[in-house]
DNA sequence: GTCTATAAAGAGATAGAC
DNA sequence: GTCTATCTCTTTATAGAC
């Protein structure tokens, strides 16, 4: 049996999960075209070249982060919907759940949303279906409030959820959880926005429920 | 006086406008980082060489076409609200100019937002500074309704302007001319969403303004 | 205003030792 | 599982001719 040296005392296992966050918080920072595999090493306290013994190439970790980011989001919505009877509390419920999901892999959905271009085509296609078919479950929590007559009929939900996606999404740009509002709070604030509208309350009897 | 070549008569002069749309059109398909001078280039039929006659460096490119995009749609959009007397139309102007001017130079707005961390950090303040600029003319048109009555004043300005500017700028990730809406149609969607909100009218009675 | 040629630096990825 | 060393390719940018 071989004595452990120095060396192998120093190894330390990286780990999938803590390969996948550094490689999004770089990718996030300086973009994944810039990103290098020598920062991403160093920041794992490792050299370049034992990164690849983790990962076949740098373009690998990309796809995994935006493929882990949307199955997640897209399984945590909708079971937190599937509970909820109301349609219009399950907008609520959806709008919750993203916001909370979302910030909680910051990193990983900022990369995600802002590195599609530079995957693979191949790998690209198969993403963007990952998209749609979450982009889809909005769209069915949307579409169930219209027929419940609990959300207005004269916007397509193509529109509505887009709208909702473009509110939601790009929050995690901007939002720093020591801004101000808490992630509940901003999620409660988008909500009322998006479903009861910016104007004054006062101001809506000027126009007729149609 | 010396003859004209071929040389000479090959010669055609770039242009600074011609130049800045082609580099925003590549920064836009392939991301900034990844577009090579030599990409550029042969998109406007000269050699990579060529280009440093008209610029010093490459980032000079995303430089400018940040300064730019940013600086007109502030000018075009503070002049068309200034005509305009109600404040809550001013909200609609607003959205519509914006959605105009963003998509009219949608290549380049979307460099804008997308590639901020690729500049420099003395340049990304300055166009950090310039973006938030025209946030405040934002912040100021929904701010002044907010204070005519005809917006809700329950949300603070800043997050009223952070969800109008998630609303419009974001469509351009996913706006396609021949997808369906025109601009203005898109404009007067997102409009009207922002301001009246998603949910059926009918349902507005159940809720008693404050 | 554009060219050819090339300098100089940095990138992703592999080989083989430990 | 990590290292050192290195290959190979690509990149930005410059020099100097036309």
């Amino acid at each position: 049996v071989r004595r452990r040296s120095a060396q192998d005392l120093a190894s330390v296992d990286v780990g999938n999960g803590k390969l996948l966050a550094a490689a999004a918080s770089l990718f996030r920072s300086t973009g994944y075209t810039a990103a290098t595999t020598r920062d991403l090493a160093g920041a794992l306290g490792i050299k370049s070249a034992s990164l690849y013994y983790h990962i076949g190439k740098k373009e690998d970790l990309l796809y995994q982060i935006c493929v882990d980011s949307l199955e997640r989001i897209r399984v945590v919505v909708r079971s937190s919907v599937a509970d909820e009877s109301d349609p219009l509390e399950a907008v609520r419920v959806m709008i919750r759940a993203h916001m909370a999901t979302a910030l909680a892999d910051t990193d990983m959905h900022f990369t995600m949303l802002s590195e599609l271009r530079s995957l693979s085509s191949g790998r690209r296609a198969k993403v963007v279906q990952l998209r749609d078919a979450y982009e889809a479950v909005v769209r069915g929590v949307i579409q169930r409030a219209q027929r419940a007559g609990s959300l207005r009929q004269d916007i397509r939900p193509k529109y509505m959820a887009l709208a909702v996606l473009n509110l939601l999404n790009w929050s995690i740009f901007w939002y720093r959880p020591r801004g101000g509002l808490s992630i509940d709070e901003l999620a409660e604030t988008l909500s009322e926005l998006f479903i009861d509208g910016a104007v004054d309350p006062r101001r809506r009897s000027t126009k007729r429920p149609r």
